[in-house]
DNA sequence: CTGTTAGCGCTTTCAT
DNA sequence: ATGAAAGCGCTAACAG
């Protein structure tokens, strides 16, 4: 920077206003004298030190955020719903995946507070006791998203699993099926797929069905693959289901290919329900029925909350804790 | 820091030396006072910051790359290689991603080198001016991924796009198919895929097999919809048409799904193959014939190369630049 | 609109 | 094996 100051001609400190965003206390030099220390930084290759900058201001200018999988469409659409949000902003988003062990996620969060992010994006509304104390000393807002967790850390964008899969249960009730089963996976380490399973069998009851026909199957993550393994195991058991509720879309296309091979009908033989709405869903034959979320929304939603907190934190004010629920909907198409 | 050296009563020197990996020239304390530095730290939630660290030892601990998109799981896969690789050693990666806009990818770098990264993956070898300037300036290592650049940046962990596309024609014509056509994306955005259409021509030319049957059609990044659309213009264009080689596995599956509703047989009517080996190409029915590529290994592989790069440099060495072709074959499927 | 001074929290270097 | 001093590249705060 003193380089570049010299070879213009003006001391460190207008090189370092013509880089930065001008704030209110700070103004910055006129436009043509910044052109020419923009002009002389591109020409001698020099980028200014984040690492300096964000050590004097203490901004890291870096939010963190930790999703479970980056191989799931559903959490990385989030991902760069966050990215956009805290792009118009000039913000970068620190990102981070456990692939479902949460007994990573304490890990990997210390590795990403080293790095003083502004704010953190989490996963899920469980967390270990570590990791909440670890936030608490960091004293940076937090958004927990894609669920509603009981006793947030603070702010929230997330929706309920339960009453999703209720829903869906309810759906395929009202089309006329009643034997209705469910795959998922087999740990509670997807607490999200827990989470619906019980919705889908708290409806099963209120609606008088059976609920005995829950499989549990496969460690997460669970890939396309489980989902014809499932639905084998699923009507080798109980023989007569006529429609299965799949933990996610990928699943589901996985059960829908399986039975397209063994010449079952699909939804004549066996009616196929997904949850996401990933891509996969829309396209496919014949098309699932699903729930739809707005993942791409949610990251959005959690990246501008989370942007509002550091805004008020850098004021010194502390944003309330918020609580924002996201939309869903059950799409009806042709597995149904 | 300094809190922590009064609390335990030593200096911060030693608490900074009790909580740094251990050096030749710079040993580490007793395990027996490194353990009560480590229980002081624990118990006053101080986690170190890296920022002041990066700062004084000029080591950032961390390597940037850059990647088309995370909605795509050959890259997403790549990306956990790498973070694999680097795990091992304690570095972390940050993470972008472009969407194809390669115009994008200098700003994104500039953002990226803000970050003082001990060095940078790159996908595909096509790169601007004012990128490899910045490079250049950085000075630090720099692997190339997924493509072999004819005048590479530095290192290159990648395989020839048109000898790919080049193998699964000769694959399509040695099963008997004349009429191949190609579906890809209608702009240069997406070299890759352009590399493997001209070698897709090349091979088509030199079998003597006409070359029109080519289409460039929507934007990138290329979905799962796209495809469907592609195989009606192709076959619209040239009815006669008996197989198809897309450009990636969402593509032909969309192609495959569309023929499925218009009840056209594959291979019967249309043989389809992919290029990717995508989860959904192994899992769908009939399952793709298609080109499988080690992604996640090409992200190990970039990783570590770079590892030993970052070592080198460390030593205040430079490692030669070395180029590993990474391995692709043709898998054949039922759709062909 | 621009400059000066001090210092951010840690590691390097040298000393003991 | 441990400590003291210096300083990394930048911005905050204040001065003009």
């Amino acid at each position: 920077m003193a380089d570049i100051a010299q070879r213009v001609g003006v001391s460190k400190m207008t090189v370092s206003r013509a880089l930065a965003r001008t704030t209110e206390n700070d103004r910055a030099p006129s436009e043509q004298l910044r052109q020419r220390i923009l002009a002389a930084c591109a020409e001698m290759g020099y980028v200014i030190d984040q690492t300096a900058r964000t050590f004097a201001s203490k901004r890291s200018g870096v939010v963190a955020a930790v999703i479970p999988s980056l191989n799931n469409s559903n959490f990385s659409e989030t991902a760069q719903g966050i990215t956009s949000a805290l792009a118009a902003r000039g913000l970068q988003l620190l990102l981070a995946y456990d692939e479902y062990r949460e007994e990573d996620e304490e890990r990997l969060l210390r590795s990403l507070l080293m790095h003083r992010p502004e704010g953190v994006i989490l996963t899920g509304g469980h967390h270990s006791a570590g990791t909440r104390a670890m936030l608490q000393a960091a004293g940076i807002p937090v958004v927990e998203t894609w669920e509603l967790p009981a006793q947030p850390i603070e702010h929230v964008v997330g929706f309920s699993n339960a009453q999703a899969g209720a829903a869906l249960l309810r759906h395929l009730h009202a089309q006329g099926y009643r034997r209705i089963g469910f795959i998922g996976g087999s740990s509670e380490r997807d607490h999200r797929g827990s989470q619906r399973r019980e919705g889908v069998v708290q409806a099963m009851q209120a609606l008088g069905l059976p609920a005995q026909r829950v499989l549990a199957f496969g460690e997460p993550p669970l890939h396309i693959g489980h989902g014809g393994q499932a639905v084998l195991q699923l009507l080798q058991q109980w023989p007569d289901t006529d429609a299965v509720i799949c933990v996610s879309d990928l699943l589901a296309f996985g059960a829908l290919t399986e039975c397209q091979r063994r010449g079952w009908a699909v939804p004549g033989r066996l009616a196929i329900a997904g949850f996401g709405d990933f891509e996969i869903a829309r396209h496919c034959h014949p098309r699932l029925t699903t729930v739809a979320l707005d993942c791409q929304g949610i990251g959005r939603s959690a990246g501008e909350l989370l942007l509002q907190a550091i805004d008020a934190a850098r004021e010194g004010n502390r944003l309330p804790a918020q609580t924002i629920t996201a939309p869903f909907h059950v799409v009806q198409r042709e597995s149904s």
